[in-house]
DNA sequence: TTGCGTGCAAAGGTTTTGCATGGCA
DNA sequence: TGCCATGCAAAACCTTTGCACGCAA
């Protein structure tokens, strides 16, 4: 982890923002829009830097992009250890899951004895669909339709 | 799945050089490369273009995008029943490797017992380091070395 | 002949980079 | 004051779409 940077208004509430939907991934555009609600317009360039900045001190978990969308960041905490679980992502909903339960190591051990695999967790995402968005539950979806 | 379409040149030497690489995953750049040196340029409309359409024919599955990169297409068995199970990538080499065992029972179960998610695997991806390219032992990363 | 496949150009979107300015410490 | 952060403009990519033409069946 380096050094913390600077501190000043604009990283303050993206770094809020991203706290509050620690439950989900986000998008830089969606970071941006909630930025202009908050009256505090910030540069999409400034999103990304700013991104890829806690990403590298590992307070960031990066997704290549999901199911076709583009990429999406979550926010970790800083002991939460997430290179040690995997990680389900609701493609109705988006919220994340995180597999740190006992099971995860028989995963890891099963790949990597039948399989030869190292599993590397940062960055793999399993999709389907978690409790509240699978058919027969009462559609928890207001997530859902904020994404576009 | 749909009716077969036409054949022509530039299809069947895109079919061939998926089926040649279905244990690993390109991307539509690649195959683009791929055709330029066989004398046989293609344009990246048409690449796509095909490319849907196996995707949607049930011949390709589409990753959204690999660590970080864009989206890449691996070419699938009619019968392989790659929804079934999931899909171990090597970060260095490319590899794709199906798990298909009987151990792909017990994650799903796990998973819709303990947390209450419904796995999808088209499209989930887990990462991580295949027998060849794991520190220790002999570096088999020429294909690693292709993609860039 | 008919309809699908292809190339070209253009557009839309995401992400990155350079440069000058502004602000935190 | 000295960096670091920011905004702006522009560029580099990836991907999609419309249109006209060519080619397989």
């Amino acid at each position: 982890m380096t050094k913390q940077g600077y501190r000043t208004n604009s990283r303050t509430k993206i770094m809020e923002f991203l706290q509050e939907n620690r439950n989900k991934t986000v998008t830089v555009r969606e970071i941006g829009i909630h930025m202009h609600d908050l009256d505090c317009p910030v540069n999409v360039t400034t999103i990304y830097r700013y991104l890829d900045k806690l990403e590298k001190d590992g307070q960031l978990m990066k997704y290549a992009g999901e199911k076709g969308e583009k990429a999406s960041y979550q926010y970790v905490e800083p002991d939460q250890g997430c290179d040690d679980h995997l990680h389900l992502q609701c493609v109705s909903c988006g919220a994340v899951i995180h597999l740190d339960c006992h099971f995860m190591d028989e995963i890891a051990e099963h790949i990597d004895r039948e399989h030869g695999f190292d599993l590397q967790c940062r960055g793999s995402v399993i999709y389907g669909l978690c409790q509240n968005c699978r058919p027969g539950q009462r559609a928890h979806r207001q997530a859902a339709e904020v994404k576009k």
